[in-house]
DNA sequence: TTGAAAGCGCTAACAA
DNA sequence: TTGTTAGCGCTTTCAA
């Protein structure tokens, strides 16, 4: 069973290679009659054009590679959704490239991605380095970059970036109302730029409401349910202990949740617990969690859109996003134990 | 900045095409001096051959379709992992293409894949046809199905079906052991092949051990957690209760769970729950969750090495492998009330 | 209004 | 031991 290739569809339809390919493609005139006898054969033939064939010929492949850390992390699920839609919207397919975390992997995606010749990259992975981005953009493939900093990104790739600062003001704001004076943060791995960013923004909004309030950082997390048990095992033995917590992510949030049940607190009575991502957990267990959102969805569709427009006009400027992001109260904040 | 060819390093070490080509894929001798002054060449240029040229003459792309439900279901992330590390080591790209149970969506990526010329595709959404995997087989694609069945589906791809009759048969011991007389299933949505065999699955074991015990199913759930809270409502609604439930999935098993515990219950004592899927949260909540596991990085693995087995041999007898489930008892099983 | 032919970057059969 | 050349399936000038 041999491919169907435009020579057949030609010598089936009488016609010549180029006047198939012009109608396939729509890019010079046909006369009606020999339009319908292509196409026909087309149909016959069950004919449909190799992308590869035309990859070649274009050096466009349709193609772009999505690096992510972890398709676990429900982070990425609705960013995954957007990013899908646009790129099937429009013809492209995507490649999946889960970091892991790991920075050689990464790499190795990366090259494989250049060999493979894709449009674009959309860089996601809180793993990832400038030479990465160098080695994209020295082979002339459009990207961009999200929630990541670095010297002169800006001029290799678009960027979006999350502003965390908004929705952590919010966050303290609201705990300040409920009369906590005690709040620590439960951050991630310092190694991540995005961890960093958090706990500057989480800094900063500290800062700003001195001495009204203190701020105590705990120890380094892992952005997942366990390091949320070790958040809060070190956040318990504080004298006098915090009464609000901010997490790095929902994850560790639901972590310092469940091991504070475990130890039989009252929840949100003696612990009010604000988390970052809003994940679809987030409202559906008790207490529903207070939580930081960004518009994951949205984000994902962006950052396909913006890859787009640079792949078709390579020359315009490279784009600078800033998302928003902004507190949902529920139930797992309250008022101030003593209050 | 133009893309540097075979040629170019043709050119600059002074022999020709083929010859690089040679010592590029190492596929006929070359002198030593000859091949140090290529590979000289190459590195200078930093020359990495097109994959999309190959890929023209060997009409092989080494890249594979991955057609899941869905990213945000937790029962695909390790499954993903175990096929990215087996794709990644032998060079090859995933397709990421989410169906969102959408039938229609299903078969606009598998054309898009076809287009193509992917290797491989990896049917592993539950909403899946025929028609997509003769589409895929008509045009010669190697292809593996996980998890689904159809008439002749055996002839055109290789397969690996979960047998949840292990798991399920195991789980309703259990509860039989620990006193549980009324037994509900609460399945997933009915049009989903996987969600019939898990219900068929349940059925047998049921009646293999009547009259002591009384099945009894629940109206058809959305793998969700809301489906969860549906189906406690159903069940605390029957009189009498039933006094045990095994869910289809974890999701839904915890929703039971925190719908039970928002309605007052006392668990596990006034219900016994089992989920399946062992997802990664399923041993963090409160009760740790009994739940039928599987095997699914390996599955992942399975289903990528038989992929590639079939593209490298394409000849070879499609495998059909089944997969055990078994059960792993935590803490959200327990005695009958009143035993 | 259409066809012929060159060429995208590579591989591999055939020559030398 | 290496080079020449004919494709892979398509697009796109240039000619007719």
């Amino acid at each position: 069973m041999k491919r169907v290739t435009i020579k057949d569809v030609a010598l089936r339809s009488g016609v010549s290679k180029s006047t198939v390919s012009h109608v396939i493609n729509q890019t010079r005139f046909v006369e009606d009659h020999t339009k319908q006898k292509v196409l026909q054969a087309i149909r016959d033939l069950n004919y449909r054009p190799s992308s590869i064939a035309r990859s070649l010929v274009s050096q466009r492949t349709g193609t772009a590679g999505l690096l992510i850390s972890d398709v676990g992390n429900p982070f990425y699920h609705d960013v995954i959704l957007g990013v899908e839609e646009v790129a099937l919207a429009n013809g492209y397919s995507i490649f999946l490239c889960n970091t892991g975390y790991d920075l050689d992997r990464g790499m190795k995606y990366i090259h494989s991605l250049v060999d493979r010749l894709v449009d674009g990259v959309l860089f996601m992975s809180s793993a990832m380095n400038l030479d990465m981005l160098k080695e994209v953009h020295t082979n002339s493939i459009q990207s961009v970059v999200l929630d990541w900093g670095g010297t002169n990104v800006s001029e290799m790739a678009a960027t979006i970036t999350i502003d965390f600062n908004t929705g952590i003001c919010e966050a303290i704001h609201h705990l300040i109302e409920l009369g906590h004076e005690r709040i620590a943060l439960a951050g991630g791995p310092g190694i991540l730029w995005t961890a960093r960013i958090r706990e500057r923004a989480f800094l900063d909004a500290i800062t700003a409401c001195q001495p009204a309030i203190e701020g105590i950082i705990l120890s380094e997390g892992n952005l997942r349910i366990e390091g949320g048990y070790q958040a809060f095992e070190e956040l318990s033995r504080f004298a006098p202990r915090p009464t609000a917590v901010i997490a790095a992510n929902d994850l560790t949030a639901l972590g310092i949740m469940w091991a504070a049940r475990n130890a039989g607190y009252q929840l949100p009575e003696e612990l009010s617990i604000i988390g970052l991502d809003d994940i679809d957990l987030a409202s559906r267990v008790t207490p529903t969690l207070t939580t930081i959102a960004m518009p994951r969805y949205e984000i994902g569709k962006l950052a396909m859109s913006n890859l787009l427009a640079l792949i078709r006009e390579p020359s315009q400027p490279k784009t600078d996003r800033i998302v928003a992001t902004h507190l949902i109260v529920r139930e797992s904040t309250t008022a101030a134990p003593g209050r």
